[in-house]
DNA sequence: ACACAAACGGTCAGCATTGACCGGAAGTGG
DNA sequence: CCACTTCCGGTCAATGCTGACCGTTTGTGT
């Protein structure tokens, strides 16, 4: 976590130390920018602004927009695979609850992660990307990085009593596409999450598929 | 399509109808700019040399790039609700083949539906309207309206064998909310999408859980 | 025929954004 | 202690975008 930078009285910091202090101000600046303001309106001067930088620091730091913007994708790759590391992972208690809870304990949790300004930061990236060869070149192998680290996490998470099924990686793959699919019209239909019309259909989905059975799967990822 | 300017009596090139031929041209231009160049660089400028309209003629049926996005919005709804009604419905000797392979042939065609200009103008739009009230608002309604048309499309594509089982909704939600998290992964990481490691897993989902059964399952939407 | 208003074509000022530029301050190595 | 490099503050020109504001043409009603 990040130190909410009040401005007191430096105390003696040494240059390099400053140096990376400024840039996480403006990387943090930049990634709340996308998620309040999105894409089109976050420019290197609302930035500035809301880091609280001059213009000269900030250009020092990220002399073109775009360079910025790529520096935003990595930092926020980080920032998120430092969030998933610290997620509730299987603790051994968990193990004596009936399965179907640890079932929709998982889910919900999972679905928790779509409510956070990460994956709207996310969202105006990949958006971007997809029109800015720079961009996407930048995000693609982070991207691919980051899913195999969220895969581990969801695999803590649902524990190893239901990674060992066959169905396993399917139920995963379809829970995380279907839910990703399904945030992504918050942006345009905002409601309360935790009553979603699908999170029913999930929880029944991964109990359906991950009780015990015997037919294998066709393999994901 | 229908505007008040309601002059009952058009006799030919009217001057109606050249106007309405410009609202065409300008919106066309408008969502070809916003799937190819993405909303950032969808600049007003841009519009009226894809168009060919010179500025005075854009300026008049759209006074504000703001009303003009809007206007793009329910453009887009209304053409892509026309291609949905253009969509191969299940003939009748479809019903001769055997069930498996008309799962495979309904995913098939539901996925062939995120690699279109629509999805990715939609896409753009979508995230706009989370950061702009204005465009958030026009969408809304909008997508809701489409949602149900887009849901009796995919119901005659599967056909009535399918669309009666307890399970359906849960399969029709599931597979439209995977593919468009799935789709959205394609804007920075373009690849071929008809070997897509999902399609094995949609089709996998379709024939196990649509398959004659008894037990019911929670509904959707 | 005639007045009128809609549908344009074209120009321009105002504004926002970007990135170059330069001066200065503050650590750092010799 | 002294260059010297890095870091940073502030200004500015260039550029691109938006929308107002003309003028002009051309259907349309009477």
């Amino acid at each position: 976590m990040a130190e909410p930078t009040s401005r007191p009285r430096p105390p003696r910091r040494s240059r390099t130390e400053r140096s990376a202090d400024s840039r996480q101000l403006i990387l943090d600046a930049t990634l709340e920018c996308l998620h309040e303001l999105g894409y089109a309106r976050t420019t290197t001067l609302t930035i500035q602004a809301r880091a609280g930088v001059s213009r000269g620091r900030l250009l020092h730091h990220f002399p073109s927009r775009e360079g910025l913007l790529v520096a935003a994708c990595q930092h926020l790759a980080s920032t998120h695979l430092s969030e998933l590391r610290a997620w509730p992972s299987g603790s051994p208690e968990h193990d004596l609850e009936p399965a179907a809870d640890r079932l929709d304990l998982a889910v919900d949790v999972l679905w928790s992660t779509f409510d956070q300004p990460y994956f709207w930061g996310a969202v105006e990236l990949w958006t971007a990307a997809r029109t800015e060869p720079t961009l996407r070149a930048t995000l693609r192998p982070e991207e691919r990085r980051l899913g195999i680290a969220v895969r581990q996490a969801i695999d803590a998470q649902f524990g190893p009593a239901f990674t060992g099924h066959p169905r396993y990686p399917l139920v995963r793959e379809t829970l995380l596409t279907s839910m990703r699919g399904v945030a992504l019209t918050y942006s345009f239909d905002e409601r309360d999450r935790d009553r979603d019309t699908h999170l029913p259909l999930w929880r029944y989905i991964a109990r359906l598929l991950l009780e015990p059975a015997d037919t294998p799967a066709p393999s994901a990822r």
